[in-house]
DNA sequence: CCGTGGTTGGATAGCGCTTTCCTCACGATA
DNA sequence: TATCGTGAGGAAAGCGCTATCCAACCACGG
């Protein structure tokens, strides 16, 4: 009992691949197994700059491979002192926002080896520096934080001091679309991409719009918003400042909304749902309210999500390329950095569909 | 260099709460600081079901707290010989079936304090087992596999085995929506939903059913069918042969579909796609080639997901309480086990809309 | 006043792996 | 042939934490 624990089977042929019961094939058994040693063993498994001859070499991973060995993941990171752990903070997985993003890190990161965990707010800002800190804890080696961008300051700057530690402690981090704070970060052109929203609009005609414009602390929503409001202008139109209601950034959040304006007596104009999900949202509520659309009331929102682009009318939107977003995200962790925090940034794309017609041709 | 590595901060009052540079402060740091040995800090911070001197105690929490002392994750898991993690493994994190899913499987899993990893295989049945078996090397305390359900063996078997040996090595397991394997099992009733919708469409006056079958392999669609088949059948309706058409179970999968179903000369009558995604591209295709929908052809999908309710003409489906059977699967999961393997079903509801106008009243 | 449980700190042995060092063998150069 | 440089295996020192075992120490009862 006080020896070398469960000895592995010491016979001639140990029984192959068979898991046995608590599976405590250890890299010392395997470098017993085949009669080297743990130094050399754990060089030619787990891989190292150090060589180790070819014929011992391929005598060691047969006897891995014979014995079933595993390598125990936690040993490992803690004697390289970090783990292979890619950590993503979104505020909610089940929206597609959300999960195409999260498609797309979690494709970067198995192609280089990295293990993705999924760390979720549930729309509280607050909860972001806590899952960075406890990524710290786990010692992940990066983590991506798709951020909510809120204005309250005493939040932010607890992030921001969460992620300070966090790159201290030798990890890499990388926000997405929040530009101000000293890290790298994917910056989405929200403001950029409405205006162009709102100019293709006055383009077709649209002139007085309405908007379903998220929560009010919520500076995604806010930017998308004062662009929008910039190309109007531009365009010729403008946003009625009684027609901007806030509401949840969700498909209920846009219906409400949606019924909120109706009921103030909007029935004729554009109305911009600051994303997609609303859109859907606030279309539902003009067909329950029988109002005609895009005829009297045109609708458009913002992200192109892909499931929702088979709505009807089509909804005009701005494509984000949000799976690619996540892949770059992953690039731009890994990539080594060369000063100061990097700041990508992300245009988003006008889709002119049906549900914003051209009223100058008809 | 030869010491102790960095020594902590040896005069009075250590700089607080200063993340300074490699965080490399340890329980050992907080023990000094505290006056206290190694082992009593251990079970005053991280619990234990020792007690501590209450004095004691909050000597070392506040220690700890003034050091800024986080756990070292991996040596924690290491010490334990477990990790707090949960492996999620499904197939594509961008499809709201598996992120709705996942959604509740991380919402029990964070209640819970467990870590959420999550794995892809891109519609790989033969990746489960791989990533099962990372798991295992991870030292996950338990594995949630939202199951492909192949129709070949031989990917079975490896799965089976691999989830045995993650088993063996004190993991638990759930899989959901497979029965054959010896393992707990979340099992969701697809032929008994899709009989009730058939049946639903037959009362309403449908017979003739075309139906968009989704890859040939998978028995997911392939219980759908049955199921529809059955439940046309007793209903007075039929499913025709020739208008069993498979494809991909994905939006796109559905649109090529349609389109092949229009070709070979399908006009009139009611189409199943055996998920929402494939019936939201059917009708995108429908309305390309100009079919009057719901009037000649009535589509009806399975699932519903919840940011497809809002195509035009709403879809009727099967409702499956998605996000309802990931928080199942967790709680199954941390349940004590009886005896033998689990098996708990989850019935879908049929969700009636106007995609499947009734034929008998109008 | 001494024996006897019952507590609670402390010392310490690992957990499984990576990674210095150290050593040895071999081939090359003088 | 003697010396040095190089390449590769092995011994062993941790990584930071938990948990086991011991030793104090307390409050009792006889």
């Amino acid at each position: 009992m006080t020896d070398t624990r469960s000895t592995p089977p010491a016979g001639g042929d140990a029984p192959a691949a068979t898991p046995d019961r608590r599976s405590p094939v250890t890299l010392s058994d395997v470098a017993r197994a085949s009669g080297v040693s743990l130094a050399t063993a754990s060089r030619a498994v787990n891989g190292s700059a150090r060589k180790v001859r070819p014929d011992l070499h391929a005598r060691v991973l047969a006897a891995a491979a014979q014995l079933g060995y595993t390598a125990n993941g936690p040993a490992q990171a803690m004697a390289r002192g970090r783990t292979s752990v890619l950590g993503l903070v979104v505020q909610d997985i089940a929206d597609p926002y959300f999960s195409t993003m999260a498609a797309g890190v979690v494709r970067g990161a198995e192609q280089r080896g990295l293990v993705v965990t999924i760390g979720t707010t549930g729309r509280d800002p607050a909860k972001e520096a806590q899952h960075v800190a406890a990524l710290r804890g786990q010692r992940a080696s990066a983590v991506v934080v798709v951020g909510s961008r809120t204005d309250d300051a005493a939040v932010q700057a607890r992030l921001a001091e969460e992620v300070a530690a966090f790159e201290a402690s030798g990890g890499r981090a990388v926000l997405v679309s929040q530009e101000s704070l000293p890290v790298d970060t994917l910056v989405v052109e929200n403001e950029q991409g409405a205006e162009a929203l709102a100019r293709a609009l006055t383009e077709r005609g649209h002139e007085r719009f309405a908007v379903l414009a998220g929560p009010p602390g919520l500076l995604t929503a806010r930017d998308r918003l004062a662009g929008f409001r910039a190309g109007a202008a531009a365009g010729g139109g403008r946003v009625v400042d009684d027609l901007v209601l806030h509401g949840d950034f969700t498909r209920d959040g846009g219906h409400a909304a949606m019924h909120r304006l109706l009921d103030a007596g909007f029935d004729r104009g554009c109305v911009l749902a600051v994303n997609d999900v609303m859109a859907v949202g606030a279309m539902a509520a003009l067909r329950e309210r029988g109002v005609d659309l895009p005829g009297a009331v045109a609708v458009a929102g913002f992200d192109d999500i892909s499931t929702l682009r088979d709505v009807t009318p089509a909804l005009t939107t701005v494509r984000l390329p949000l799976q690619e977003i996540g892949e770059r995200a992953v690039e731009l962790l890994l990539d080594e950095e060369g000063g100061g925090p990097r700041t990508v940034r992300v245009r988003g794309e006008v889709v002119l569909r049906a549900s914003t017609p051209d009223l100058r041709r008809g």
